[in-house]
DNA sequence: CTAGGGTTAG
């Protein structure tokens, strides 16, 4: 009873009094303490069970095996399954259910095959937790064909086989076939549960759906199933990725009143979404509140301070991790290394780039190096950058050299930009953003024949710059903004704003920007640059539905581009707002005509 | 027939 209720404490207490123990009650004790990750006190009873002369059993070894692997020990987990298995038991369906998950995790597809013949051998291949077991460890695989084999054979009735496929499905990038499958799941009436909607959640909102996901936590709500401490961190990414504060703010509410918010996770999750809605303060609050934190909770405050161009607080936050006696990981120092980058810290960067590897055993990673090539050529040091480069151990890839182009447009660099522009349309000649960037710097010198020929080559590869996309939060709805699309139906006032602003900008000395390159590029329909860029469109539709002086927030799928900033700044000076612009990888603040990335972005 | 064990969601 005690074990049922989760009270573990009482059950030991009643266990150490027992003067006469048997298989029974140890195999209850060790997976009662396995249940609660107390895998240590579970190792001292299996133990401990051998030198009272008792021999574990079938469900003793089981409890153990479990308590390994649901702890992420899944090495030591399969070691047991083999001694267990040496030792002459044959593992039952409880055994392969605890131990395919593992072997799915390790991604020994070597191993989960045996298993898999195991369980044809052994006729336990129709035992509901081994074929959701199965199904599951299949998708890790990414074998989606064994993973459809075995779900299809299975009753497909049986929800947690279910839910196991649909998960399978959007980890292996078949989200819609999920969605679909989902739907058709729903219209058959079968008993959908938390996890069913759940994992529906955390697919959408990894996946760029992040409007879905919402919809899916009020759908799951209607249905009268009650969101737990898992739904909820899944559902909070999503409101983060388009910055719907309110959505936000609510969930938050919500997990108060589930009395859930003491969750490392959700806590973590909280954190993230504060700092991507713009609000760092309160991501800090939320840190600080946390009555346990994890790794992953320092880094969502690091990553936050990073994101918001606030370096002292990210290093500062750095050594509050280390006194508190947490160890960093690679993730850590990204964070410390992306937020001296956008301050110029050559200095810092350096010193942590070092110690990375001498200090804490951590080796560099493209995303390091991708730091400091964005440091270095910050501060004007782009040979330097372009050495560490020719230098660093590992290939280099699209990011490194995105880095270093992007910084050659900044500073208006011809000969190294020419040369990372070479070496990114060999490695993802698709991606017209590189095409505009080079065009970028040739426009900055008036080599109009060359912007001309980056169109022509662009035109005949079929790419067309990816359409901007911008969305801000009006009272509970979220707005999405294309570039040139007209269908917003406050379309008019915008552009009657738009053109009064732009009036008063003239007044005020202010001209568009001559090197309109992206259009000379494109020559993209009239009424796409009639309408301007989608961060335009969503500042001034904020205007317009917000009272003056409160802040506008708004989040663009690209980078700003050189005229849209220099808008906003005349913006926020002009109509007294605070306006705040997440980019695709760091924050704008605008206030006073004067913006927080110092022109360097 | 027989106490005690398991899958799928972050």
């Amino acid at each position: 009873m005690y074990l049922k209720c989760h009270k573990i404490g009482d059950a030991q207490m009643l266990f150490d009094r027992m003067p006469e123990k048997d298989v029974v009650i140890y195999s209850a004790m060790i997976a009662g303490f396995s249940r609660e990750g107390l895998v240590d006190k579970a190792k001292e009873l299996f133990s401990e069970m051998r030198t009272m002369g008792v021999e574990p059993n079938m469900v003793s070894w089981n409890g153990m095996i479990a308590g390994f692997c649901n702890r992420g020990l899944h090495i030591e987990g399969l070691m047991l399954f083999q001694t267990m298995f040496s030792e002459g038991f044959r593992p039952d369906g409880s055994t392969v259910s605890c131990v395919l998950p593992a072997i799915g995790q390790l991604e020994d597809s070597v191993m989960g095959t045996q298993v898999h013949g195991y369980v044809n051998k052994q006729g336990i291949g129709s035992d509901k937790y081994v074929i959701s077991a199965l199904i599951d460890m299949y998708g890790k695989f990414s074998c989606a064909l064994e993973m459809s084999k075995v779900f299809d054979e299975s009753d497909q009735m049986e929800i947690g086989s279910c839910n196991a496929f649909l998960t399978g499905l959007s980890r292996n990038g078949l989200v819609d076939t999920a969605l679909d499958i989902f739907r058709r799941f729903k219209a058959q009436g079968m008993e959908l549960n938390v996890v069913t909607w759940t994992s529906m959640i955390a697919s959408c909102s990894q996946n760029g759906k992040d409007l879905e996901a919402l919809e899916f936590f009020r759908e799951m709500q209607n249905e009268g199933l009650e969101p737990n401490s898992i739904t909820i961190p899944s559902l909070i990414p999503a409101c983060g990725n388009i910055a719907a504060l309110m959505h936000g703010k609510a969930i938050h509410c919500f997990s108060i009143r589930k009395g859930i918010l003491g969750d490392v996770y959700v806590g973590s999750a909280l954190i993230d979404m504060y700092a991507k809605c713009g609000r760092i303060q309160l991501s800090r609050l939320c840190f600080d509140k946390m009555p346990t934190r994890n790794l992953v909770s320092w880094n969502a405050i690091m990553r936050g301070y990073a994101m918001h161009g606030k370096a002292r607080e990210t290093i500062e936050m750095f050594h509050m991790m280390q006194q508190s006696g947490q160890t960093p990981d690679v993730i850590t120092f990204t964070c410390l290394l992306s937020a001296c980058s956008q301050n110029g810290l050559t200095e810092e960067g350096w010193h942590y780039f070092t110690s990375m590897s001498r200090e804490h055993g951590i080796e560099a990673k493209l995303e390091h190096y991708a730091c400091m090539v964005t440091l270095l050529s910050r501060v004007g040091k782009l040979e330097e950058a372009y050495s560490i480069i020719k230098k660093m151990p590992i290939k280099p890839d699209a990011c490194i050299w995105g880095a270093l182009l992007s910084s050659c447009r900044v500073h208006h660099n011809l000969s190294l930009g020419e040369i990372a522009a070479k070496k990114l349309f060999q490695l993802e000649p698709d991606n017209p953003g590189n095409y505009v960037l080079l065009s970028n710097i040739y426009a900055s010198k008036g080599m109009w024949s060359e912007v001309n020929r980056i169109r022509d080559v662009m035109k005949s590869m079929g790419l067309r710059k990816n359409p901007g996309c911008s969305w801000i939060e009006l009272g509970r709805k979220v707005h999405m903004l294309l570039a040139g699309d007209k269908s917003h139906p406050q379309m008019k006032q915008i552009l009657e704003k738009l053109d009064k602003l732009s009036i008063e900008m003239n007044k005020a000395g202010y001209h568009p920007d001559t090197k309109m390159v992206l259009q000379d590029v494109e020559e993209q329909d009239k009424a796409q640059i009639l309408c301007g860029h989608s961060e335009k469109l969503a500042v001034v539709l904020g205007l317009l539905n917000t009272s003056p002086g409160q802040p506008l927030q708004v989040i663009k799928n690209l980078r700003i581009c050189d005229d849209c900033h220099a808008v906003i700044k005349f913006i926020s000076c002009f109509e007294g707002r605070e306006i705040y612009v997440r980019d695709t990888n760091r924050f704008h603040h605008f206030k006073d005509g004067v913006c927080s990335c110092g022109e360097y972005w």
